[in-house]
DNA sequence: GACATCGTTTGTAACGATACACAAGAGGAG
DNA sequence: CTCCTCTTGTGTATCGTTACAAACGATGTC
């Protein structure tokens, strides 16, 4: 910049002045000093010194809870991501994804990142990243998080959504299934019998747990009836094989309320490979409403994943607060449930 | 980082160390800094402070040719990304995402990034933004673009693929259609018959409309026989009505070779609608090979979008170069075109 | 003619960290 | 006992930028 204002013939703040506060120089100093950044080549105010003076970075951060790729891969995070992006794109603000892979250089990573704000895509509760997070002291706002000093959140009330699409996923069941999300960080695989919603870790599982299981009692039933089927993977191949092994089993199944969209078309597979008939010989329901879902007459709950990232976006770059009441949800009724 | 060295009883340069080079101090003085670090809250080295000083950000950046958020809805970007976030999270490396619009604000943002290298993904020859990257001088691999003084690109032969499902495509057909993608940076949608390839900006578009031609002018056509159908956005809806639109005309189609599989899904939904049997009344053919593509029996082009990212990716960080040979792809012959 | 006002320009002093060169002490080899 | 090497700790200069306050000439007002 030194070199850009001794050709130009100018000082350096006026070069300075010229990138960052156009508004302030005249036209025949701007134009000098463009003519000499272009002559020398010289590309614009280095960014990191900048931050360094400025005290902001102009990014915002984007931490997933596991591996970075899944922000590519998973229909609903992709969803929510988009509404992020779009607020950075109409904000002049990078996006930063932080790369998580679940090692203690996560942390160190987390730290270094230079942005302003952090949006965090559901994680579990006592995932160190949280801490890291936090201890960077930018704003910080957790999709699908617990409310905890210093970290917002932001997400439907999931109990009680899974309640309402509980009740209609239930109705006429005997054996009742749920195909779940990891329970915990461990993301283990396997089918468990009336878990205890609350040791659950993944704040969206456990709420949504708790919803099914309000159903399942609501109607009358025990939720150690209830074989909950832990998906490590949200994606269909999961909650087909899933589904097909409990078709399988001596206890059976007659219903499948599922965590996604993506699970419920796996077990509508399922069961069409297993010749059931839908929704009398295996009810099912999804969750988000995904474009799948309606061709598939799949009754599911709906939710606007991108209009959340948004919220969550704009909150974290303190554009505007998060929205006081929680984000809306509705249950969509099809055709994979059974008639009242 | 002063304060740190005050509280700990030892020289700032001691404090940095123990943050940058573990291995470059004592386990005590590690000690008695991080004890005071966690007292002092401090959160570690500021960012643009180190990246000012070092000269290297730890961050690579991602452009996408137009919206942001497309990086997130179009299936073949986001495999593309999965690819390049893979190799950032195994290099400890921050994922940028630059938010362009197509405005004048583009080359600041772009400029203005803390990166080390750019990927591109696919743009028009002539995008300002292409300027811009090589003008901040990184290290920078345009996937599906043109080669240029500067800038290295990585895309398979587009053109000898297209010429090869061409000639599937094209089998026993009397009025070919193409599905493309944008021809320029305006992105007009609307038919075009027999257009000149060599004037679409886009090199993706540029090339597989040559190929297509090669093809058809083998078969014996006429490339002024061809109505192309430019679809603005690459998603099942636009080359559904495209298609609709296409058979409801005088001139009517018998062959619809698209350049995505979503274009061509979308083919075969305007053919169910319109009661044509899938091959003989209407063949179709995709590209990329997506998971839907063999469920609907696409005849399709196949190749490995994820492979190609995380090689655009390491060559952006000067891990490994550019592969040498373009990378390899395969026609995947299935039952939406007609016998030979 | 004196004075306030305005738009523009300019020095100087940080911002927070690290590269580098050097010094001090510990230990080993001859 | 000397010399050399190795490890660990320390000052200083510097990275490139911008906030701030002060200075400048030109213009308009009384």
């Amino acid at each position: 910049m030194a070199d850009v204002a001794r050709a130009a013939g100018v000082s350096v703040m006026t070069v300075s002045y010229a990138f960052g506060q156009p508004a302030r120089v005249s036209a025949d100093a701007a134009a000098k000093v463009r003519r000499a950044a272009e002559q020398l080549g010289y590309p614009g105010p280095h960014p990191g010194a900048r931050s360094l003076r400025r005290g902001s970075a102009g990014n915002l951060g984007v931490v997933l809870g596991e591996h970075l790729t899944y922000a590519f891969e998973d229909p609903q995070a992709a969803r929510f991501l988009a509404g992020v992006a779009q607020v950075c794109a109409d904000a002049g603000v990078g996006l930063v994804l932080v790369p998580v892979t679940g090692g203690a250089e996560d942390a160190v990573r987390v730290q270094q990142s230079a942005v302003d704000g952090f949006v965090v895509w559901t994680t579990a509760d006592d995932d160190p990243v949280l801490d890291a997070v936090l201890a960077t002291g930018h704003r910080s706002i957790v999709h699908g998080g617990t409310a905890r000093a210093g970290l917002a959140t932001l997400s439907i009330d999931d109990r009680a959504a899974a309640r309402a699409i509980g009740l209609l996923a239930f109705r006429g069941a005997e054996r009742p299934a749920v195909l779940s999300f990891p329970l915990d960080r461990s993301r283990q695989q396997g089918v468990v019998v009336g878990p205890d919603a609350g040791s659950a870790t993944f704040p969206v599982t456990r709420n949504r747990l708790a919803g099914f299981r309000d159903a399942w009692e609501e109607t009358g039933g025990s939720w150690s009836q209830v074989q909950v089927a832990v998906c490590a993977v949200n994606a269909g191949p999961g909650g087909e094989s899933a589904v097909s092994a409990l078709l399988a089993t001596d206890v059976g199944v007659d219903t499948v309320a599922a965590m996604s969209d993506e699970l419920a078309l796996g077990a509508l597979q399922a069961s069409a490979a297993a010749g059931r008939s839908v929704p009398d010989a295996l009810a099912v329901t999804g969750w988000d409403d995904t474009v799948a879902a309606a061709p598939a007459g799949l009754t599911t709950v709906r939710q606007d994943l991108r209009a959340q990232g948004v919220a969550c976006a704009q909150a974290a770059l303190g554009i505007t607060e998060l929205p006081r009441p929680e984000p809306p949800w509705e249950v969509v009724l099809r055709s994979t449930t059974r008639g009242a």
